[in-house]
RNA sequence: GGGGUCUUAGCUCAGCUGGGAGAGCAUCUGCCUUACAAGCAGAGGGUCACAGGUUCGAGCCCUGUAGGCCCCACCA
């Protein structure tokens, strides 16, 4: 056994125990042996971190919640496989590639395809594991062995697998249909990653003139007029009385030569602007879903980087640059009616801001309505269970409503869609490899497509082909369907709705049974945490002044499922008093171990304090293996603090030193063998969440076990419900309090001790307390204790106490102020009243006593029995003091 | 436009199936008591947003109101 430092410095043992448990294989699990040993698995797919990313606050939650889970059930004899792995991100790591050789002053065309790829797969060499590593520091006791790449060899497998499955059930289809286009990131993106933004803009309201009727126009209002360009239409609603006359007339479109029609289409708003609505297919949503109900031409009048491709004046100009031109011109033309101001949600990319422009392009889309049923199902019969449950109806609301999935990306980092066409004929092919003859037209030369898939479409097979799938392996066979998934609600969308039905339609399972969802964690005001607002708190830097576990445990106190949190120094701060507080507790029992080293107990052997603390750390146990099973994280630690703070160490601790102190005391051992257990207990239920303090604290106080990771979680015990004791104990505590509590306000300082009597005439209380004298003297500063059943021998300047079915006595002669006392009796009389009054109030109420269950009714008549007999001791005091 | 969520002590937040309002920090008063001053002992502080309802009983369940936050949505 070692001495330990006075304070706990996390510094000194982290990195050794993090290497310790690698060397050890704690980390490890391995299906076979679980089969083998009878164990029932337990499983959590890490979300793998993006390539890209560096270990921030939100990281360092999701990650410590699966770390909580997986260490909770490993040590409860659970095979637990914590999978890990990263995320190749493909637009964000392109995005990085690509700004990496622009300062080596490289351009991606120039390298082509193929070395493109070349310095994408080195720039993942060199950074990629770079999270990783940092998710060491914070403890996380992931499966390393089995650490995982969206883009390696068995998930692309299973890429290819799933999309080639999908494209043959019809499922998987390509077409020429309106999508989200970034102009600045070049590339298609899901509807998913469009984050709708308000914006002040404008409307404006333009004329277009009739054709052959001089003088005569249609209104129409429009907030992006530089659009008109590719206007194929004018719409007014069939039943709008106003413009009947004008369905079916030609308009000359400003600023081109070109004349449309008026179409009457239901989807216009007559209420809204001027009725009237100018119809753009290829560039708005609704306007290509009317140009389709009336074969409409698509005109596409921008190029990929959002400048004008129509030939003319405005060509080359960038979109906002021509609605600014084009506005002008109107406006000399005479045009231009009115301008409006109006606010309208204009969508955004949600990684670059771009506001994001609609375009028709052929696009690979994954077909949505037959797949989302079986998902909304899962979540419907209960297969599928949210916590906190409310974002049960966000999943479902999501599903509901869900358009096809736009999965084709104009990126080169990714997976490549697996669709050849023969250089011959234009044949397709959809298949693994490369195909060797066209079945059309038997011609050898293919071309693979050009387009990458969505990243998220990897990520949507995580939790198997993480585990081998499409083969048949003996961790799909063991490890799956997986248990919980640890996210934030910000993806719920993005991935865990897509893992849902991939894997219920891949496997025929649904991926996992609880999705724990947890909120952001904020700066010390609630804003989300930015890299531009600069109000970030790195995590690294939190653990390097504080440690690993004073990072967990803040992240985790006072923090509920879904919430979101606020993250500031004195919150670390108070979490580091605590891991320091646990580290002295476990000094002085180590201290103190040595005086009574191989000290062994009976349960006979124990005192009422010693089976008090081990009844509490009994029924400790219990809950919180209840709540961690009800992913009740945050109540968890909450009640291991309160245990180890206030039970055990400013109570128990303190109650058990004149033992220890006294060489001819007789259960010495008893109260050590206590101390070791409790602590080792406590550490177990702890550990979770404060892994490295309590491995170093558990291997210094025991060699039975070399770790605490593997060691048993504790198990509530009926022959260590110890209710007498328990009951014992809270007497004592009560009159220690009142006894510190009247020395605090005559302002008596604890050197000044003085002479306590107790006078009782219940039998049962006098023997608590005669066999309790110890604790009056240590605890409530005592010079001497005297038990009695009358007030012989204490004078009229004693201060008096009233506790349930004693009175105690402490006489203060010179300090004693008869008006003083007066006033604290009257005001325990006030106090004894109002519970009185309530709980006569309660058990008067015929309709209490006839509904209520019995067990509360006795609970109520026990107080109303205790305040009774109090308030007649107040009273009776209360008399002698006033004569 | 729809949906969700929050409103509890000065601040930040817990509060499990309804049964006498809690923690941390901050404040005030004493203590360097041989594990810990990153500590010990004590104290003050709340019509649980508001209004109704259900119930023997509501911070908790239901309805409405006000305010905050979030998500979704094609009103040009």
């Amino acid at each position: 056994m070692k001495e330990l430092e006075k304070t706990y410095n996390p510094a000194d043992i982290e990195e050794r125990l993090y290497q310790k448990w690698l060397d050890g294989h704690y980390f490890h699990a391995d299906a076979e042996r679980g089969k083998r040993e009878g164990k029932k698995p337990f499983t959590i797919v890490m979300p793998p971190p993006n390539i890209t990313g560096q270990l921030h606050m939100g990281h360092a939650l999701d990650n410590t919640m699966q770390d909580i889970l997986i260490r909770y059930k490993r040590m409860q004899g659970y095979e637990a496989l914590w999978q890990p792995g990263t995320d190749h991100a493909a637009i964000a790591t392109e995005v990085k590639v690509i700004d990496k050789l622009k300062s080596e002053g490289i351009d991606k065309q120039d390298l082509g395809r193929e070395g493109f790829l070349k310095k994408a797969w080195e720039w993942k060499e060199e950074y990629g594991s770079r999270i990783v590593k940092q998710l060491h520091k914070l403890g996380s006791s992931a499966d390393w062995d089995r650490e995982r790449f969206t883009m390696d060899e068995g998930c692309s497998k299973a890429v290819l697998e799933v999309f080639t499955r999908l494209y043959e059930k019809g499922y998987i289809y390509k077409g020429s249909r309106i999508i989200n286009w970034c102009p600045v990131c070049q590339t298609s993106i899901s509807d998913a990653e469009v984050e709708h933004k308000e914006q002040d803009g404008f409307f404006w309201h333009i004329n277009y003139p009739i054709v052959g009727e001089e003088g005569r126009f249609v209104e129409i209002a429009t907030t992006r007029p530089e659009t008109m360009l590719g206007d194929t239409a004018v719409a007014v609603n069939p039943d709008d009385e106003r413009y009947q006359d004008l369905v079916g007339k030609m308009l000359k479109l400003p600023l081109t030569d070109r004349e449309i029609p008026v179409i009457a289409d239901a989807y216009v708003d007559k209420e809204f602007g001027t009725g009237c609505v100018k119809i753009t297919p290829a560039h708005d949503p609704n306007d290509f879903e009317v140009g389709k109900r009336h074969n409409l031409p698509e005109i596409c009048m921008m190029h990929d980087d959002a400048t004008i491709s129509v030939p003319g004046k405005y060509f080359g100009m960038d979109r906002y640059e021509a609605r600014k031109a084009i506005v002008e011109d109107l406006k000399a033309q005479g045009l231009l009616v009115k301008v409006v101001p109006h606010s309208h949600n204009v969508g955004t990319h949600d990684r670059c801001g771009t506001t994001v422009e609609p375009m028709v392009k052929p696009q690979w889309f994954v077909r949505m309505d037959e797949m989302a049923k079986p998902a909304i199902e899962a979540l419907k019969s209960g297969q599928l269970k949210f916590v906190p449950e409310s974002f049960g109806k966000t999943y479902l609301h999501w599903l509901e409503g869900i358009r096809d999935w736009c999965i084709s990306r104009q990126l080169w980092w990714g997976h490549r869609i697996p669709a050849y066409y023969c250089q011959d004929c234009g044949e397709m092919v959809v298949a693994k490899e490369m195909p060797a003859v066209c079945p059309k037209c038997g011609g050898t030369h293919f071309k693979q497509d050009e387009d990458t898939l969505d990243t998220w479409f990897s990520s949507a097979l995580w939790p198997f082909s993480t585990l081998g799938w499409p083969e048949d392996t003996p961790e799909m066979e063991y490890f799956y369907p997986t248990d919980v998934l640890v996210t934030g609600y910000d993806i719920i969308f993005f991935w865990v709705i897509r893992m849902v039905f991939s894997g219920i339609e891949q496997t025929g399972k649904v991926p996992f049974h609880t999705v724990l969802i947890h909120g952001l964690v904020r700066d010390s005001q609630g804003r989300k945490m930015s890299k531009s607002l600069g109000n970030g708190i790195d995590p690294l830097e939190v653990i390097d002044k504080y440690g690993a576990d004073a990072l967990r445990m803040t992240l985790m106190t006072g923090n509920a499922p879904g919430n979101d949190m606020r993250f500031y120094w004195e919150r670390v701060e108070a979490s580091r008093n605590f891991a320091n507080k646990v580290w002295n507790a476990s000094r002085f029992i180590m201290m103190n171990i040595e005086k009574a080293p191989d000290a062994q107990a009976e349960l006979s052997d124990l005192t009422m304090a010693d089976k008090w603390i081990l009844s509490k750390v009994n029924t400790l146990t219990r809950e919180v293996t209840e709540n961690l099973d009800k992913y009740e994280l945050g109540i968890a630690l909450q009640k291991v603090y309160d245990f180890v703070w206030e039970e055990f160490c400013d109570w128990y601790i303190e109650m058990v030193k004149p033992r220890l102190w006294n060489d001819e005391d007789t259960t010495k051992a008893a109260a050590v063998w206590t101390l070791k257990t409790v602590l080792l207990q406590a550490l177990k239920l702890l550990h979770p969440y404060m892994p490295f303090i309590t491995e170093e604290i558990f291997c210094n106080l025991q060699d039975q076990e070399e770790t605490i990771m593997v060691s048993q979680w504790p198990k509530y015990r009926e022959d260590w419900a110890f209710v007498q004791e328990e009951k014992a104990v809270e007497t004592i505590k009560e009159a220690v309090r009142a006894i510190r509590n009247v020395r605090t306000t005559m302002n008596v300082p604890p050197s000044r001790k003085a002479k306590v009597y107790v006078v009782t005439e219940n039998e049962e209380v006098e023997t608590i307390f005669r066999n309790s004298k110890v604790f009056f003297a240590t605890l409530g500063y005592a010079s001497e204790v005297e038990i009695q059943r009358d007030k012989t021998g204490i004078g009229e300047d004693a201060v008096s106490l009233v506790i349930p079915h004693a009175n105690i006595y402490i006489p203060f002669a010179d300090l004693v102020d008869i008006e003083k006392e007066l006033e604290r009796l009257r005001k325990e009389e006030k106090r004894l009243n109002g519970e009185l009054a309530r709980v006569n109030g309660m058990l008067n109420n015929e309709k209490f006593v006839s509904k209520a269950p019995a067990a509360k009714i006795e609970e109520e008549k026990a107080k109303r029995e205790k305040y009774t007999q109090m308030m007649a001791q107040v009273k009776e005091r209360l008399a002698q003091l006033e004569k």
